[in-house]
DNA sequence: AAGTATACATACATTCGCGTATGTATGTTC
DNA sequence: GAACATACATACGCGAATGTATGTATACTT
């Protein structure tokens, strides 16, 4: 068979990243070849190069398929905050990066694979720098809500825009770490508002901290994965 | 060249081990040749066989090294503390264990290959057992202290023992992930008391922390790195 | 209805790394 | 000092994965 319509391509693409993903979880990046990637989806090594240039290319297009920036999440969920209280609003981005783990396997899946299923190399793995632009992207978000809640002098002292920024940074890092690496001991689908809201309470002060727990957040309506 | 004594032998593996560091914090893990370490090492791939049955033992024998069980770390401080109680001998555990990120460049080397230069399959990688056996290790520690702290009603409630466990461990790694993985933006030797600090202010009530906050630790003597 | 571009499958050449088998010179033992 | 074990170096065979070149049947264009 060959030549499929222009739709049933763009599924046999899909299928292939679909196939990529459920392989590479399972095996790692390096370890999983083309060829096993085309015999789940059913196709040749042809089939792949076709739609993609080389496996770095594969991966790329993974990724993508399920980045959502970080500063989109802040624009749709900040409509949701009353006053758009920066303390309130960081509350809510972290609690929804981590309900993510629970409610999007695909996100899921990709975030194992580039944090734990692929090796970093120097000149920078293709998802190296797709992790760092998630990263950045990220932390900007963060960092700017860090600086507006220490302008209100609701931070901690002695912490900083930058320490509490950090802080939160690696929360989310680190639970993340924790629930893909070590799934049979940390659920994902567990309620993160208790941590979210202990980790918050040691950065900000104690008034803040006990307004914070008076309040708790309307929760926002849910937010379709990217689907781009 | 052949038969060297049996300490320049024992020099040889470690310069082999010295040389996988290396490259392999480089290149990654499975994009490490034997060829290329043996190159490093000034010695061809028939020593490294020698010396390892395979790159896997190579990898074990490299974290092997630089393993410092959390239990004896414990052990070490808990001389230390007065009274020994949990909150600051947690305390403790956590400052110690990231100030080892900019103390300690072997074992800095040796979890950033762990963590971003090896991928993990699912029948276990050699180094993913020892990862796993490292989080153990550290996750019974912290979690029978976050016990005993809770037994003495520190927490802050809602928190369980297990809460505040979790939360610790991925502070912890969270800032492995970023100082490792993000170096330019996350320096490892920065003051890490004011971080740890406020950590565990948001797992414990209003007056622990405050207890917390007057009586800055006794700081212990410098631990040497496990040798052998 | 014919031609062309598309969407693959098939076949082939090349490379590369691993493991092992074997060679060899030197320390060590008796 | 002869025999043996050690600590490597060298050489070989192998499989596996990659990239490319080519074949081919079908959709789309005119």
């Amino acid at each position: 068979m060959a030549r499929r319509t222009k739709d049933e391509s763009a599924q046999t693409r899909e299928t292939i990243l679909d196939a990529a993903e459920i392989e590479m979880q399972a095996r790692g990046v390096s370890q999983t070849s083309l060829n096993r990637i085309a015999q789940r989806a059913q196709v040749t090594r042809g089939a792949i190069y076709w739609h993609f240039a080389d496996k770095r290319a594969l991966l790329e297009a993974m990724v993508a398929r399920t980045h959502l920036p970080l500063r989109d999440l802040r624009e749709c969920l900040s409509q949701h905050i009353p006053g758009n209280e920066p303390l309130w609003l960081l509350r809510e981005v972290m609690r929804h990066g981590l309900e993510r783990l629970g409610n999007d396997p695909r996100h899921r899946r990709v975030c194992h694979i580039v944090m734990h299923r692929c090796e970093v190399t120097d000149e920078g793995h293709p998802a190296d720098a797709l992790m760092r632009a998630m990263f950045e992207d990220a932390r900007e978000v963060i960092l700017s809500l860090c600086s507006e809640i220490d302008q209100l002098d609701l931070l901690h002292p002695p912490l900083s825009a930058r320490d509490a920024s950090d802080m939160v940074m690696a929360f989310v890092a680190g639970h993340y770490e924790c629930v893909l690496r070590h799934p049979e001991t940390h659920r994902a689908d567990r309620d993160w508002a208790p941590l979210v809201d202990a980790a918050l309470r040691g950065l900000i002060t104690e008034a803040a901290a006990r307004r914070l727990a008076r309040e708790p957040a309307a929760k926002p309506r849910e937010l379709e994965p990217a689907d781009h």
